[in-house]
DNA sequence: ATTGATAATGAAAATCGTTTTCAATAAGGA
DNA sequence: TCCTTATTGAAAACGATTTTCATTATCAAT
């Protein structure tokens, strides 16, 4: 299963078609990409990859893609405080879902966890509890980042 | 105490000198204009204030000394997805200190609270810990942020 | 108080990620 | 196939921030 991932060839095409989108070649040739990426690409890096198999497709349908695909929920949309936004493919209920992320003062990696530790399951419960309680708002969404030292930058000496 | 706060008067020309930094007429305004505010402002908004009584302060001073002082640690810059960075004064070990922010996504209002419920410290202490044994990543800081909505928006219908 | 080295300043230009404009193209229902 | 119109790419516009550079102001040494 190439670039389906098990959903059945082109599973996209009825959310596209159901939201009055065309599909199009630019769209296709972008979901493959994210599809088989499993890193937290900028706009510009997702252009330069597909412009080697796609050299006439331009920049800016790169965004224009990114931000349909991230209002229909198909890709997350996150920024790490770089100046650029980074998008990765949610991949349905079966793939990666919600997570939070650990980022590398000093290379940058980004490491994501979705298998939280109990304790951070109860903090978070409780957490939004307790501020629904105290000022009376409703929280429908959270951004969780940890920043630090990755394995391998600690060993180098931190920087 | 008008613009010390209690800490003495001008109490980071310390600081500043400290830091081989020299104290000047923008700065001072500067640091004035933020011991004032309990707000999230941006570049601009401080621009604007400051010029009402400083016509003279360009811009460009402005960030260069929201960019000192949030190196030296006297302000926290924050990334609230807007497009522009938003400043606040840390205001020493007396004032606010390290908060957390609940972010309306209806009408923007940011809501600082730094008052966690109980065991919301023990939950985060454990829950880097955990991240620290699982991933060996050594966490130094955090960014928690919950979006939703306020009490008026809720009441209003929510958007 | 005066001096002098140089840090700091403001205006303008540059940068950079992203958005808008617009004429040309292509998707897909008829 | 034909036709409507959503989509496209190039270029220009945009907005926040940074850089450049000539001028000014701070402050340590006199
Ligand atoms: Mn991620
Ligand atoms: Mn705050
Ligand atoms: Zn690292
Ligand atoms: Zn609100």
């Amino acid at each position: 299963m190439p670039m389906s991932r098990g959903f059945g060839p082109m599973w996209w095409h009825g959310r596209f078609r159901g939201c009055g989108y065309r599909v199009t070649v630019p769209r296709e040739a972008i979901l493959d990409m994210l599809s088989k990426s499993d890193k937290h690409l900028s706009a510009e890096d997702i252009y330069m990859k597909v412009h080697t198999r796609y050299p006439a497709i331009g920049l800016t349908t790169i965004y224009r893609t990114l931000d349909i695909l991230a209002n229909m929920g198909l890709i997350f949309k996150f920024d790490f405080g770089d100046g650029r936004a980074r998008y990765e493919l949610v991949e349905g209920p079966k793939g990666k879902m919600h997570h939070h992320h650990l980022i590398c003062t000093s290379c940058n990696r980004i490491i994501d966890y979705t298998d939280f530790i109990d304790d951070e399951v109860e903090l978070l419960k409780r957490t939004e509890k307790g501020l629904l309680k105290k000022y009376n708002f409703k929280i429908t969404n959270h951004l969780i980042q940890f920043y630090g030292l990755c394995e391998k930058c600690q060993k180098k000496g931190g920087d």
